[in-house]
DNA sequence: CTGTCGACTGAACAATATGTACGGCTGGAG
DNA sequence: CTCCAGCCGTACATATTGTTCAGTCGACAG
């Protein structure tokens, strides 16, 4: 859980140019092979990694709008709706948050007036008793990592 | 931009078995190895694809808790806003987004408490003239993709 | 001081994947 | 009808992987 220096350099490294093998790996960071694989090993079974997946940009895909919605639910209806807004696709992301009974949702949409559509689908379903929707403009720092592992590693 | 049906096979079988080689993906899949190298490829320039880069817990590194802050920003003062958040390695996305001067932040702490001291350091700035924070709870939709991909690929 | 333990190294091996190239086939566009 | 992009199957040299092993080192308990 706790994670070092060695560590740390792995993931910067990764994250800047993750095809790379664990070979190659283990040559920029002057460390034999098995440790690098060892290491790795333990960051993914640990949790810490939890994956490779292909990191998709679903405004390549014809969805460049996104908008954050905040979702005011009826008591006891929570995992109805949950539910629900799991069958819709554009629903990239629900966080339920504090506050009585508020949960925030990532949306994306084809255009602004796609968006309605997508809005109209995620609030129509009874639990919902109000939707306020912030459309993003602009992503000046997208979900990043690399500076909180950096402080991980570096703090010890 | 578009993607048909074999690309979005093949991103689902990225994103469920992102160490899979292109050998074995074109196996899985029953195409020749080089339209998978090329479909890849072009996945990739397209920026469909924006990366494979290791996905990284937060709670894994020791920062369990994750909240969402609305920032109000003074007019003019955006740019320097957004300077000051990116030196916050615990502001792992920042958005911005309708409404006179808003801000949209997801943060990450050790403990509620180390919540405060993030929130401190976040809207101790002058460009900030309020902040509101919604602490997460549960995560019940994963920030996910693929059932964006499997419409976009199908409904051509 | 001494023994044990976990982590790292350097090496080796077979098995497998990669980069790259070629000719041939096919369906759709012009 | 012809051209062409895209796919197929194949081939080859090279690089990487998974796995194992013995040896070294530092931390730590007895």
């Amino acid at each position: 859980m706790a994670i070092d220096h060695l560590d740390g350099r792995m993931l910067v490294l990764l994250a800047k140019e993750p095809r790379i093998g664990v070979l190659e790996m283990s040559r920029r960071l002057g460390v034999a092979r098995g440790t690098v694989q060892a290491r790795l090993d333990r960051l993914q079974s640990n949790g810490v990694i939890r994956g490779f997946g292909p990191q998709v940009d679903p405004a390549a895909l014809g969805y460049p709008v996104t908008a954050f919605a905040t979702l005011q639910i009826r008591q006891g209806q929570g995992a109805d709706v949950r539910a629900h807004l799991t069958t819709v696709p554009e629903v990239l992301e629900l966080h339920t948050t504090t506050g009585s009974g508020d949960m925030l949702c990532r949306l994306v949409a084809r255009s602004n007036a796609d968006l309605q559509r997508v809005i109209d689908r995620v609030v129509g379903f009874d639990g919902i008793v109000r939707a306020s929707t912030a459309i993003v403009m602009e992503n000046p720092v997208p979900l990043r990592i690399i500076p909180l592992v950096e402080q991980a590693s570096t703090e010890r």
